[in-house]
DNA sequence: TCTGGCACTCGTGACCATTGAGTGCCAAGA
DNA sequence: TCTTGGCACTCAATGGTCACGAGTGCCAGA
């Protein structure tokens, strides 16, 4: 086990790197810190240091940086989650507040994560899956044209365009709609398929091939919408990436552009509590040289989606979690309230 | 007036230098066209053109690189539409084909055209104030709560909670809506205002207050959402800049997260036609060295929207033109026929 | 276990010479 | 009047040398 003076050792480099993006040295060290050792014995911890791999050296002859399980441990052991001042708080709220529907939330949310942070913002909409069913209309455009319209609890929507089979008259389809809405209003989007499944049955033959349409298009709707929507912001933030960025900002790009990739990387981080994933723990090669730090958000107790920051693996940890934290609390507030 | 040959040579020049990203000398030019005359010939051209404006050169003992006003002649008097081949266009074609509904077929369009031209793209949702109402939806979701329901000839859903100040009969809500579609389907979104202007008259007293609330946020959001919406994608091809694009990158980052700004940007363009604007053609400061390439696109004749691309001035604008131009028509025509 | 000292490494930046692509100008030819 | 070859000139880029200095590892002594 490192002894207490290494940790310390250890969390003044990743502090001093990260606020000058250079190796940082023993004599700088020790101007900067109150570490109350010599250049010297703190030159003997940082080989120790490296030895176990918690930083490394560029080249021969140049400062120590933190490697990913240097960083690692930083945000395990020695970093805390820095609250956010009163200000900005209430900055957040009244930001968010202002919002006049979901799309408008989301929106919101994104920008304020990016300038927050000073990093790329990711922010998921609610998820079906996890979310209830508020309202379903159907609504006759055309004599055999519907327009299904799904409504969730947490204020998505969702419309499909539904050709049917024969002409619905405005009798049948308000009493589908009665019928649909009371088997559905309330339950989980996952358990729909179930409480529909023997509807059909119990409608006049010459119904049945129109409520089987309405009904496949709900379900497909339901799978291709489980994959998630999600959007991002501040990636002009990616150029105080580093030095040498067109190689690194490249890929980082690219990954962001794949929403696959987004929600995969979102879908690994843990249902509750906050998600730290740097460097080379993300799966994608891409964002090999960035850390992610997610958080789910929702209403109750329970995640409806998740939302956090993409930044370089030399970021403030400790500010960039309170950032998270906080937005993704208020926004959870201003969900429940809607 | 230019002679010919002067012309050719500046054809010549911004070819090579969208090929090569380097400034072209008169021996390197003579060399890769056929020119028919010796490099001293077109040292004088290059000299003549120079003196117009239309080209410069980085620095004495350089090459010469086109200027904006020298991309413009090039444009306007130069360069063709080089149309897509064929397989192109099915390609097109078949990704457009596989979109289920409006959202869909704007994030299609938008990876369909950073594609293509290997440049930043931006596409616009269809307009509201230049479509028609396909129809107005109220829901009952709570006594006191409802939830209008816009839906466009394109497509386009747009949705807003209302707090009514008093509950709200399903009756009265099926009266509100009944005659609320009489008026204003099938017509554009720009009139609906007059439309409605006198509607809460004819309802009983109870119901005014209702009605009146009801048709205060249906303005309101046409109002809202004029400002309309738009999606991009391909920012990844910004790392294909320059070499110097640190600086260069930043600002375009920028203006692209400022949706504003691209709203004016493509406010800016013709409604019919093409338009290009070239570096400090565009009004936006982070935007005088990219070149924006766009174009109207709708179901009919008339545009409901805009979309196109954003790229370095050094770009291949025939090949960008022909891009654009086809994606639209196919859009278009993917509108039509939903 | 800590500390001061010392030799060593190596990236950085300044300085300089060389190279070569490209230019402008001019005088001769068509 | 336009075109062309020749020629001197400019200047960015390249590469080599050198001194500097931040930083290291190691060792002997407290």
């Amino acid at each position: 086990m490192l002894s207490e003076r290494r940790l310390e050792v250890l969390r003044a480099i990743v502090q001093d790197y990260v606020g000058t993006e250079e190796p940082v040295g023993s004599k700088a060290l020790t101007e900067r810190h109150r570490l109350g050792v010599s250049p010297a014995t703190v030159r003997n911890d940082m080989a120790a240091l490296e030895d176990e791999g918690f930083i490394a050296q560029p080249h021969t002859s140049a400062g120590r940086i933190p490697t990913d399980k240097g960083y690692r441990l930083f945000v395990d052991k020695l970093a805390g989650v820095k609250p956010l001042s009163t200000p900005e708080r209430r900055a957040i709220q009244n930001f968010l507040d202002g919002a006049v529907d979901l799309d408008d939330v989301v929106a919101r949310t994104v920008r304020l994560l990016a300038q927050l942070t000073r990093q790329v913002a990711v922010v998921q909409y609610p998820s079906l899956t996890r979310s209830t069913v508020r309202h379903v209309e159907l609504l006759s455009l055309a004599p055999a044209r519907v327009m299904l319209v799904l409504i969730t609890d947490t204020g998505r929507v969702e419309q499909r365009m539904i050709d049917c089979p024969a002409p619905v008259g405005e009798n049948s389809l308000a009493d589908l709609r009665a019928r649909l809405n009371s088997r559905v209003v309330g339950r989980r989007f996952t358990d729909v398929p179930q409480l529909v499944q023997d509807l059909p049955e119990s409608f006049e033959q010459d119904d049945r091939g129109t409520v089987s349409t309405v009904l496949a298009t709900l379900l497909e709707t339901l799978v291709e919408e489980t994959e998630e929507r999600l959007m991002i912001g501040g990636t002009a933030n990616l150029t105080r990436f580093g030095h040498d960025f067109p190689l690194t900002i490249r890929p980082v790009l690219e990954a962001l552009e794949e929403q696959v990739v987004l929600l995969k990387l979102l879908g690994e981080a843990k249902d509750s509590g906050m998600t730290v994933r740097i460097g080379h723990e993300n799966a994608h090669e891409g964002l090999n040289s960035t850390s992610v730090v997610a958080v789910g958000y929702g209403s109750g107790d329970e995640a409806v989606a998740k939302l956090g920051v993409v930044g370089p693996t030399r970021m403030d940890y400790p500010g960039t979690m309170g950032a998270v934290r906080a937005v993704a609390r208020y926004v959870g507030q201003i969900l429940a309230e809607s």
